[in-house]
DNA sequence: AAAAAAAATGTCAAAATGACATTTATGTTT
DNA sequence: AAACATAAATGTCATTTTGACATTTTTTTT
């Protein structure tokens, strides 16, 4: 069949937001970009798409080179189009969001992009129009763990309330109330508590939690508040 | 600069997904496709994005050819980019979600693409993955009304309080509660009576009433919970 | 004047929220 | 061995929000 001849084509990226949480602090792992312009520079990880490559397929691609991980939990964010975001050459890139836990990455971990995880407060300037995915993906997470318990994805199997508690308050940099927090997620019979304790950071110890996975499947779908309204 | 030589370049298309409402009914702004293949079927508004374009104006000017309408509600949805998803040759889609009153469009009603407003419940399957675009629309829809007031976009000027819980239980597609729905409304302060009814379709009549602007402007960031837990 | 039809409004019990202080477990220091 | 320091864990109460539910009001038509 005859191609849509009078047409303009253009490159297609993707470029991953990917948040990680080492238990204590919410992290963006960022690399040093490798070409021209702008080498050496913070820049989100990315890369083109391939022929008859599917751009889901391709963030995935991309972000497993990066760190050797595939089941990540990754959505698409959206697209930058603006005409002379890449000096280069017009681009238009897809914008996708992960969240991983730190910890696990960090056994795989790869120098060959000079990849890095800084705290999300610290993260300097990015190339191109980065910053304004980073700063789309933080909003983008924000609605949606205030709907549903996605922020678990960001924590390890075992895992402890005051380490959630810390991330929901990075997330939506707010301080929240042990008490009611702690009240507000039982409720959701997500958390099921194990008999051993979290011996760092405290003397007392935290116990440990594991997700129920059951509850967890049926209820991600489902509206839940977690944000106390103000 | 010299280009990203070795890359593959594609088409970039735009497709619009125009929910509009009249008052009574929830509805879809489709198309009759004017090219082939699949010349005739029902179809999303698109267009090519052309060089130089911003996808964000792309979608604005295809909805302006279409409806003649400029400043429009309109949202990114996603990208739409299965590998073979038209056959003529690879294009990648972005998806963008418009918001329009039905009344307003129809005094500048154009009948160059045979566009037509079917009402949601009854669009026909339209070409390629639009049926998916129009799902995730949905999706979206509810997930933006659930948090913010952006149904009033739907809205003409002067509207009755029987039009926007209408409007409401067909987004959601549940029946609420008139008393219960009219006090989560109330709290809002987003809405000023009118001293006049409107006396269709009943012999009472219903008041009319208009958006307070600035309380709009101001809450429509701030989190809104309008659908009822089940 | 009566009837019909939809709009408008109020009450109450149950659940969810937000504010707040004390007790518990454990390792460290004296 | 006792005292101390530190963070974790938990409970109460008043207020607000929710959901369920029935009656009254306004107006046109008969």
């Amino acid at each position: 069949m005859a191609k849509y001849s009078a047409q303009h084509r253009v490159l297609i990226a993707v470029d991953c937001i990917i948040f990680g949480f080492d238990g204590a602090e919410l992290k963006l792992l960022v690399v040093q970009r490798a070409l021209e312009p702008q080498i050496g520079n913070w820049s989100l990880m990315g890369g083109f798409i391939e022929e008859g490559e599917d751009p889901n397929d391709a963030a995935s691609r991309v972000l497993y080179k990066l760190t050797g991980l595939k089941d990540v939990y990754m959505e698409q964010l959206s697209v930058f189009g603006r005409p002379n975001r890449d000096p280069v050459e017009r681009t238009i890139s897809v914008a996708y969001s992960a969240l991983i836990n730190i910890k696990e990455y960090e056994t795989q971990l790869s120098d060959a992009y000079r990849a890095e995880w800084i705290p999300l407060k610290d993260v300097p300037a990015l190339i191109f129009d980065h910053d304004e995915m980073v700063a789309a993906a933080k909003v983008h997470l924000r609605y949606k763990a205030a709907l549903h318990p996605v922020l678990f994805e960001l924590l390890p199997e075992k895992f402890t309330i005051p380490q959630i508690m810390a991330l929901y308050e990075q997330v939506y940099n707010v301080e929240l109330d042990k008490r009611n927090f702690m009240r507000k997620l039982r409720s959701t019979g997500l958390l099921v508590k194990q008999a051993d304790k979290d011996k760092e950071g405290s003397r007392k110890g935290a116990f440990y939690y594991k997700l129920d996975q059951e509850t967890y499947k049926d209820k991600f779908s489902s509206f839940l508040h977690f944000i106390p309204q103000p």
